[in-house]
DNA sequence: GGGGGAGCCCCCTTCAATGATACCATTGA
C-alpha cells in the first residue's frame, strides 16, 4: 500500500461524507468518492505527480488534482479545512453506523445537536429520536443495532490495517544497530480476522535505542508507556503497539510466548510442567535447579516438549497439540501452493484496472493460471450486458498465455436471487471457463429460503465457487442466516467449492466455518476478489484464514495444476 | 466535480427494502 495514496483517499472520501452530510451536491459527492477510490487503488505514489500527471488518474480532473497538489505542498487542502469547520468530527462518525446514512446524520445533528455515536446512543434511549421527522421507533431500534454491531468489534482493527503499520515498524526496527531479530507476534501473527493490538518483538543486547525509535516513529502519535522492557505507543490511527525487547538468546520463548494464543499457551505450559520444566517469555527451564534448556528458537522450545513447531494460525487450542504429539500437524497451505486467483474484477464493472493491466500484474505474481470474473446483468448498478461479457471474453482469449504463459479462464461472478436462480440460463452459462455465484441482495428471506437458495446454486451444473458464503462484513453486518452444515454438504456433495474472499473486511469464510466445512468433505477456493492491481495482494489473508481452518493444498482447488482444475469446473457435466 | 462532445452544456449507477407517511425519503448492494 502505498501511504500517501492512502492520504488523499481518506481526504477526498472525507470531503465527500462531508458534502453529503451537509446535503451538497450528490454528483459531486460521488466526484470526490470515485476519485478517492481511483487514487487509493492506484499503483505509483501521486505525491510526486504534478497537476498533469494527476489529471491521468481516470475519474481526476482540475479540481481535484490542484486539492491534491495542494494537500502535498502545505500539509492541508483549504475548502476542506473550511467544511470540517462547520461539521463536527462526531457527526461523521455517526454515518459509520449501519442504517444512519448522511441525511439522517445531520437531521439529528440539527435539530438535537447531537454530534457523537454516545449521544446518539443517549438520545435514543431517552426516545427523543422519534419525534423527529422522519423517524420513528423502527428507526431508533435500527440504529441501535447498528451501534451494537459497531461495538462488536470492540475497538479491535481488521487485520490489514494491522499488517501494514506492523510491517512498518519491524523494517523500522530492523535497520537499528544491534537488532539481531525483529517480528511481529501476538494475534497478528495467528492471523485473526481482526487485532486488538500489535505485538513487536526484538532481540537485542541493549532495549533502550529501540523503545526511543519506537517512540519517535513519524506515525507514534502517543507515548502510553515507556520502559526498559516494554514500551507501548498509539499510532495516529489510534493502533496500540508493546514493543518488547528480549536477549537474543530468549528469542525463541519470546516469540512462543508473546505470540500465544493463551489457550494454546496454557497447554505447552501444563505439558512442561508434566516433563519436570517451566516455561516463560525467557526460556524453557529445569524446575529443579532452574537451568535452562531451550530458549533460542521456537523449534528448540517445541521440540523439547516433544512437539513439532506448530505454524502460529494454528495456536489456538483447536486440536494441535494433540495433532503434533501424535506427528499428524496438517502440512497448511501457503501462499506459494497458489496457482491462480479465481474471483477478480476489471473496469468492465466495478473494478478500476483495465484486463490488460490485470491480467500483467497476476503474471507477475507468478500465476499459472488467473480468472476474470466481473458482475452479470442483474447487480444492475454494473450494467453488464450478453455483449459486452462477450467483448471481454474476446479480449481474455487474446492475452491468453500472452504473460509468461499465464492461462486465462473467462468468467463470471453470478448474482444468486431469492429464488437460488441466476443471471443466465444454462446454454449462456456453458460458454464460461468458471462461475462463481454469490448472495448480493434479499438478505432476510428467511433461514429455510436462504438455505434452499444457496443450495440451489450448488445444484447448477455451470456454478463452481459459492461466492464470500455467508456475505458479512466484519464490524459491519453479521452473515446471512442459513443451515451452513447443509450448504457445504451441498458444496461437498454437488462438487461446488466454497470461497474463502481474501478481502480484509469479508475473509468469508471465516476460520470455524472453514473448519465445519471442510469436515463435510467441502472443496475451497482462496480468492482475492480484486477490484484493483494492489488488491491480488490480499491472497495473503486468505492464506491466513486456510490456516486457520487447517486446510491442506489438496483441499484448496486453485493450488492444483491447471488440467485438475479443469475437471472440477467441469462439474460432472458431460458436455 | 468529471468527462465528452462541442465551444458551454448535459449527463453522471439501478433497484429493492424499509419505515414513516399518506405518497415518499433514505439506505445499501
Amino acid at each position: 500500500m502505498v501511504r500517501p495514496n492512502e492520504e488523499v483517499e481518506a481526504l477526498l472520501q472525507e470531503y465527500a461524507d462531508l458534502i453529503a452530510i451537509t446535503g451538497g451536491d450528490a454528483f459531486k459527492a460521488r466526484a470526490y468518492e470515485k476519485a478517492a477510490r481511483a487514487i487509493g487503488g492506484y499503483p505509483a505514489d501521486v505525491s510526486h505527480l504534478d497537476v498533469a500527471g494527476l489529471r491521468e488518474i481516470p475519474g481526476v480532473g482540475r479540481s481535484i488534482a490542484e486539492k491534491v497538489v495542494e494537500y502535498f505542498r502545505t500539509g492541508r487542502v483549504t475548502v476542506v479545512e473550511e467544511t470540517r469547520a462547520r461539521i463536527p468530527a462526531g457527526v461523521r462518525q455517526l454515518i459509520a453506523i449501519p442504517t444512519l446514512g448522511p441525511r439522517k446524520a445531520m437531521t439529528v445533528y440539527e435539530d438535537l445537536h447531537i454530534s457523537s455515536v454516545g449521544e446518539l446512543a443517549d438520545a435514543i434511549r431517552a426516545e427523543k429520536l422519534r419525534d423527529l421527522k422522519g423517524f420513528g421507533e423502527k428507526t431508533e431500534a435500527n440504529i441501535l443495532h447498528g451501534i451494537a454491531l459497531m461495538q462488536q468489534a470492540g475497538g479491535r482493527i481488521p487485520l490489514s490495517t494491522a499488517m501494514e503499520s506492523a510491517e512498518e515498524i519491524v523494517a523500522e526496527l530492523s535497520r537499528i544497530a544491534g537488532c539481531e531479530h525483529c517480528a511481529y507476534a501476538g494475534s497478528l501473527r495467528r492471523m485473526r480476522e481482526t487485532v486488538g493490538d500489535i505485538d513487536i518483538l526484538v532481540a537485542a543486547d541493549r532495549s533502550a535505542p529501540f523503545m526511543d525509535a519506537l517512540t519517535e516513529l513519524p506515525s507514534t502519535a502517543e507515548v502510553i508507556a515507556h520502559g526498559e522492557k516494554k514500551t507501548s505507543i498509539r499510532t495516529v490511527k489510534g493502533v496500540q503497539v508493546d514493543l518488547r525487547v528480549v536477549r537474543p538468546d530468549s528469542w525463541g520463548a519470546g516469540m512462543q510466548y508473546f505470540t500465544g494464543s493463551k489457550a494454546h499457551n496454557i497447554r505447552t505450559r501444563t505439558i512442561a510442567v508434566r516433563l519436570g520444566l517451566k516455561l516463560s517469555e525467557y526460556g524453557l527451564f529445569e524446575t529443579e535447579g532452574g537451568e535452562r534448556v531451550a530458549s533460542r528458537s521456537e523449534d528448540e522450545v517445541y521440540s523439547r516438549l516433544g512437539l513439532p513447531w506448530i505454524p502460529p494460525t494454528l495456536r489456538e487450542d483447536r486440536g494441535e497439540i494433540e495433532a503434533g504429539l501424535r506427528g499428524e500437524l496438517p502440512e497448511v497451505v501457503t501462499e506459494s501452493d497458489i496457482r491462480g486467483d479465481l474471483h477478480t474484477h476489471t473496469d468492465l464493472t466495478d473494478g478500476l484496472a483495465p484486463l490488460e493491466e490485470m491480467v500483467a500484474a497476476a503474471a507477475e505474481r507468478g500465476y499459472a493460471y488467473y480468472a476474470v470474473t466481473d458482475h452479470a446483468p442483474n447487480l444492475y448498478m454494473q450494467r453488464m450486458t450478453d455483449e459486452k461479457i462477450l467483448a471481454q471474453r474476446e479480449q481474455v482469449r487474446s492475452l491468453d498465455g500472452r504473460h509468461h504463459r499465464m492461462r486465462l479462464l473467462h468468467g463470471t461472478e453470478l448474482n444468486i436471487d431469492a429464488d437460488g436462480a441466476v443471471d443466465w440460463p444454462d446454454d449462456f452459462l456453458q460458454g464460461f471457463d468458471i462461475c462463481v455465484a454469490s448472495v448480493h441482495s434479499h438478505f432476510n428471506v428467511g433461514r429455510r429460503a436462504m438455505t434452499r437458495r444457496i443450495v440451489r446454486a450448488c445444484e447448477n451444473p455451470h456454478i463452481n465457487v459459492i461466492g464470500h458464503p455467508t456475505t458479512r462484513l466484519i464490524g459491519k453486518r453479521p452473515g446471512v442466516d442459513a443451515d451452513l452444515d447443509e450448504v457445504f454438504a451441498a458444496c461437498a456433495r454437488t462438487g461446488t467449492a466454497l470461497e474463502i474472499n481474501a478481502q480484509p473486511d469479508r475473509l468469508d469464510l471465516g476460520d470455524e466455518d472453514i473448519l465445519r466445512a471442510r469436515s463435510h468433505g467441502a472443496k475451497f477456493a482462496v480468492s482475492t476478489d480484486a477490484h484493483s492491481l494492489l488488491h491480488l495482494a490480499y491472497l495473503r489473508y486468505g492464506i491466513g484464514m486456510a490456516q486457520r481452518g487447517w486446510l491442506t493444498p489438496e483441499d484448496v482447488i486453485n493450488t492444483w495444476p491447471l488440467a485438475r482444475l479443469r475437471r472440477f469446473l467441469r462439474k460432472d457435466r458431460a458436455d
